[in-house]
RNA sequence: UGGGGAGUCGCCAAGUGGUAAGGCAACGGGUUUUGAUCCCGUCAUUCGUAGGUUCGAUCCCUACCUCCUCAGCCA
């Protein structure tokens, strides 16, 4: 049974679960909430989570909150925040209401804290975190009680006021749930719920210095917000009795139900900030916003588009299952929305030059932006006696099957004459520099008599043309899964040919063309002036987004 | 070897006691002044393995195998 209010949306057990909820009454409407720590840039998997609480709010016309988890002040910046609510919105989405914070709660947290510990269900302890982690046990024992366990009620209140009075130094003493040292669930036993930590908050300053840990804050903040349904990934999936517990003990009305799925691994890629951070302070991409990465921010630099992302979201499902995603429903799904959006325009990458020996009575004619798409308006096509042509598009040797430019062959030059080479102008290494061509007059916007011209390639005419920088992005990494081996470090796995910067040519149609404009570079690729670095009218930079699906070249290639 | 999860086509992913959706990719064909797009067609007698229950099992039961995950005063 899929949602009675999108149909079109494809069944999921969370989306089961919710039908259930609503049809049983259990909930009327649903929040579900978005929950981001501020320490670093959303990535692709961000985005599947982005997609998924945020379309479920949508589908079901419930309500998404962004709530930034912001309980430890030593790696969040205000930078981050930043970013992460510029990310929310460029993919679309506007949460409901104004921004929440954890740090929003702190003065109920603490509050909710002093209950615990009159209940009896939490202390002070005074171990160190070495004594601690041996108190723990391991994965096949249990732990032992801490010797500070059965500190009375009044004890607890008075040391914990003193925690939080600045009377002991950072990491002296923890306040921790007192739960069950032998649980087989390590999380149960008897985990830290506010340590002391001198660091100044983005938004607290210094007000505190004790700070409440992620368990024990998010159940109560997803609580306090009257969250329904908390969704989040499978590594949280043994928390969730700690997220049970604390709520269970505490007079707060709402008990919202956490639910996990599995995190994204994309091939080619990482999806770990910590890893992506790496790469970024060791200067081995440009910045968060590489193109190369798989940052929000670098995929929308190298041309992604929110819809693009969506369908992506929405192609790849939400499951419980292990899974590894394959690059091509990304590219696939990127392409389907640029194929709509995208006005047709010619660049030459790798120039080779051509020369029309009977150019004398040529003209010119317009071409449509878009095949089709008439709206999107013509343009000019300026030819002249001095081309550039790609050199891939000439073969002396051609393989079989070749439908390009060959000698004595001929080609429909894209939206003008069928061309005919006569010569191959070598230098002294035999490499060819120039071609000496011919076209056809009688075959400007119709075909030749007597004969088929197969091949259509792309030209510019030099004096028309204008100079641009063009990036070419390939994937990031040489393998698959680059961090599946524990073993190797994953930078070994980086891929040398990832970005390759070339002078190539334009047509005049893209001058003026702002930031983050996309094209599709017909033959070549979709293409996006970069957000940084191009200036209209001025220095042009394209980055290529993803190329065009090429039978061709997996065809020669298996020849 | 403790706890918690997962195993359905190359990659995702529905389904659920009644005889395996869909997408991506791939492959074949058609249209095409982009080897693109678009269109048509093909693509799991089988759901990790082995047993069992049943008229009937991917779905229920049992055992086994494989993979993921947990021992921060991170989130």
């Amino acid at each position: 049974m899929s949602s009675p209010h999108s149909p079109a949306a494809v069944s999921n057990f969370i989306r089961t679960i919710i039908d259930g909820d609503l049809a049983s009454g259990l909930h009327k409407s649903i929040v579900t909430r978005f929950p981001p720590e501020p320490n670093g840039y959303l990535h692709v998997g961000h985005a599947k989570s982005i997609c998924l609480n945020f379309g479920l709010a949508q589908d079901y016309q419930g309500k998404c909150n962004l709530r930034f988890d912001d309980t430890n002040p030593e790696k969040e910046s205000e930078e981050y925040a930043l970013s992460i609510q510029e990310d929310v919105r460029w993919l679309g989405f506007q949460w409901d209401g104004e921004v929440h914070w954890a740090s929003d709660y702190f003065d109920d947290l603490y509050a909710f804290a002093v209950e615990l510990i009159n209940k009896g269900l939490a202390y002070v302890d005074d171990l160190t975190p070495e004594e601690m982690r041996e108190y723990r046990g391991t994965l096949t024992q249990a732990g032992r009680n801490s010797p500070y366990r059965d500190r009375i009620v009044s004890e607890n209140l008075d040391l914990f006021a003193r925690m939080k009075a600045g009377e002991y130094a950072d990491g002296a003493k923890v306040l921790r749930a007192k739960i069950d040292m032998a649980s087989p669930n390590i999380n149960m036993r008897d985990p830290a719920i506010y340590r002391i930590r001198r660091a100044h908050h983005i938004r607290t300053g210094d007000k505190w210095c004790i700070y409440p840990m992620y368990d024990y804050t998010h159940c109560i903040s997803d609580a306090l917000e009257g969250i329904t349904h908390s969704i989040c990934t499978l590594e949280f999936e043994d928390h969730r009795p700690l997220y049970d517990w604390v709520l269970d003990n505490l007079s707060i009305a709402c008990h919202p139900r956490q639910y996990e799925f599995s995190r994204l691994e994309l091939h080619y890629t990482i999806t770990s900030k910590r890893k992506l951070l790496q790469l970024v302070n060791a200067n081995l991409v440009n910045g968060w916003d590489d193109p190369r990465m798989p940052t929000i921010s670098g995929m929308r630099r190298r041309g992604y588009t929110p819809e693009g992302i969506r369908e992506f979201s929405k192609r790849i499902g939400v499951s419980r299952s292990g899974n590894s995603v394959d690059m091509a429903i990304m590219e696939g799904a990127i392409r389907e929305d640029l194929e709509a959006r995208a006005p047709r325009v010619v660049a030459v990458i790798n120039p080779l030059k051509v020369t029309i020996t009977n150019f004398e009575g040529a003209s010119t004619r317009e071409a449509d932006f878009h095949p089709n798409h008439p709206e999107f308006g013509k343009r000019f096509v300026a030819i002249s006696s001095a081309l550039v042509i790609e050199a891939d598009d000439f073969a002396e040797a051609p393989p079989s099957g070749w439908k390009r430019l060959t000698l004595g062959g001929e080609v429909r030059l894209r939206h003008s004459y069928v061309m005919r080479c006569d010569e191959a102008v070598k230098d002294e290494n035999g490499k060819v520099i120039e071609l000496r061509c011919s076209i056809d007059h009688a075959t400007l916007g119709k075909n030749p008599e007597g004969r088929k011209v197969k091949g259509v390639i792309h030209f510019l005419s030099c004096e028309h043309a204008l100079p641009a920088e063009i990036r070419l992005y390939d994937r990031l990494f040489t393998v698959a899964e680059p961090d599946a081996d524990k073993e190797v470090d994953f930078c070994t796995y980086l891929n040398p040919d990832s970005l390759t910067v070339v002078q190539g040519w334009v047509e005049a149609a893209v001058q003026d063309a702002a930031p983050e404009t996309h094209y599709q570079f017909e033959r070549l690729g979709y293409f996006c002036t970069d957000r940084r670095d191009h200036q209209p009218g001025g220095k042009l930079v394209f980055n290529r987004t993803v190329t065009l699906k090429d039978s061709w070249t997996k065809e020669a290639g298996s020849l």
